[in-house]
DNA sequence: GCTCATTTCGCCTACATTGTAGAAAAAAGT
DNA sequence: ACTTTTTTCTACAATGTAGGCGAAATGAGC
């Protein structure tokens, strides 16, 4: 058994839009987040999917909200990023930043 | 058809590791790299499947060397990211940072 | 100088995990 | 009932990973 699990590109998008959007990340929210911070569209469908695999792997957790006094509107469920899941993010990013450093690809405009 | 495909985390990292390497990367170099890099150990067949496939979608292109004056010294097959390749990555590169952006997950030592 | 074992490396095959879509079901208000 | 909002199901594509086989090249022993 692998300790943390390594985490997909996808996955840590939706752990850092969690985190973004605190107390109000449900998933529609979370796919508008992605969709205008990463201009990635992605189908409800895909976001659910891999926020049932964070769930089952312990690196988020979820709560289900009242009903809103809209229109319509079922019950939201909310999810938070649990310790586990800030470790592995941190993990995940530690790598990229490794191999970043001293590695210029973003040639930057030159503000 | 996409126009610029998604890249894995692991193809992040393998992009990142043979741009890091210079003139230098090849299989067995690139390994190493990865490995110092990110603590990630990784089976020499999982980056090879994974090279390949970067190569099939144009992202990097190699080419084979001249054997070595040493022990067993087999010819080494050269890695270079294309210009595909770097765009991809950047991208990528620039998804993470757009969520990264005012969030403060790493505990900074507060230098 | 030939043969063989050793070293370095590349490649193949098969399987687990992640990524993605689309549509349909559920709940809630009007 | 009908509409709206959000969730859930199902199936499939892409990526991640391991491990072992095989090829090339050298040096040692015969």
């Amino acid at each position: 058994m692998s300790r943390i699990p390594h985490l997909g590109e996808f996955e840590q998008i939706v752990l850092l839009a969690i985190l973004r959007l605190g107390d109000d990340a449900y998933a529609v929210a979370i796919r508008d987040e992605i969709r205008s911070r990463t201009g990635r569209s992605t189908a409800p469908g895909a976001l659910y999917t891999t926020l049932d695999r964070l769930e089952q792997k312990g690196l988020v957790s979820s709560r289900l909200g009242e009903p809103t006094h809209e229109r319509g509107g079922r019950a939201k469920r909310y999810y938070t990023v649990s310790a586990a899941g800030t470790a592995a993010l941190e993990r995940a990013q530690r790598s990229f930043q490794s191999l970043l450093e001293g590695l210029r690809i973003f040639e930057k405009k030159h503000a």
